[in-house]
DNA sequence: CAGAATCCCTGTCGATACTG
DNA sequence: CAGTATCGACAGGGATTCTG
C-alpha cells in the first residue's frame, strides 16, 4: 500500500499547496526557483554533468560566490548532486537529479522566451518611455 | 516584404541573443522575468483582466508597493496594459497583452511545479540537513 | 480605490583575499 | 581547482503617510 499512500499524499499536496496564499511554503520555493542564476545553472546542466569550472565558464560573468551559493541551494533542494573526486587538483562534478531534470523544460522556457522576445520588449519600452516623456 | 523582413530579424535575434553571455541584454530581461511577484501577477491575470484590488486580494500578502512596482515594470515591458476608468472611485484594470499572454504558460509552469514538487523538496532538504548535521 | 512618496531595515551580490 | 570568509555597496521590500 506504500505506493498508493505516496500517490494519495502527492495528490493531496497538489490540492493544498497554493503559491497565491501567504505563508504557503510554495511561496518560498517559488522565490527560490525564480532566480536568474538558478535558471542559468539548470539550463547549463541540462546537457549533462559538468565541473564547477565548466559551469562558471559557461555562465559568463557569474561570481564565484553566487555560483557556489546557487549550487549549494540546488543541492539541498534535491535538484542537483555534487560529486567530489579526490585527485591532485580536486575535481567536483555537478549533475541534475531526476527531480532537477523535471525542472529543465521550465527553466529553459524562461531563458528561451527572454532571448526570443527581447526585441519586442525593447520596442515596448521605447514606446512607453516616449509616452512618459511626452 | 515587411513580413519576411520582420521574420528574418526575429530569427536573427534568436541566434544572437544568449543569456549565457555576460552583457547580453537578455540577461537583464531574464532577471526581471525570474521574479516571484512577476510569476504570481502574470498567473493571476491569465484568467482575464482584473482590477488592482482584485490582484492584491488574489496574491495574498503582497504589499501595495511591490504590486504597483511590478505592474509598472510589466506595463513598460509591454506585457500588460493599464486602463484607467475615471469614475467616482477611480477604477484601474490590468490585462495581459498578446506578448504577456505568451508568457502565461511559462509562469504558470513554475508556479505549478513548485506546488507539485514541494513535498519532494522538503524531503530532500531533510536528508541534506541530516547529512550535514551528522 | 489607486498609487505616489518617504523611511528604514534586511538580504543580496560582487570584489577581494585566503585555505586545502 | 573548488571553496570559504569578510566587507561594503546597493536593491528588495515592508510599514506608514498623504493625494486625486
Amino acid at each position: 500500500m506504500a505506493t498508493t499512500t505516496a500517490e494519495q499524499r502527492r495528490d493531496q499536496a497538489k490540492l493544498d499547496y497554493d503559491a497565491f496564499l501567504d505563508g504557503c511554503p510554495t511561496r518560498e520555493l517559488l522565490s527560490r526557483l525564480t532566480d536568474k542564476w538558478v535558471a542559468l545553472v539548470i539550463s547549463a546542466l541540462s546537457g549533462g554533468p559538468q565541473r564547477h569550472g565548466e559551469i562558471a565558464h559557461r555562465i559568463a560573468g557569474v561570481s564565484q560566490k553566487m555560483l557556489t551559493q546557487t549550487l549549494r541551494t540546488l543541492e539541498r533542494d534535491g535538484l542537483i548532486t555534487r560529486t567530489v573526486t579526490a585527485s591532485v587538483p580536486v575535481r567536483v562534478d555537478y549533475a541534475l537529479t531526476p527531480l532537477g531534470h523535471e525542472l529543465v523544460p521550465v527553466m529553459a522556457a524562461i531563458k528561451t522566451w527572454a532571448e526570443a522576445h527581447m526585441d519586442r520588449v525593447f520596442m515596448a519600452r521605447a514606446e512607453f518611455d516616449a509616452r512618459a516623456g511626452a
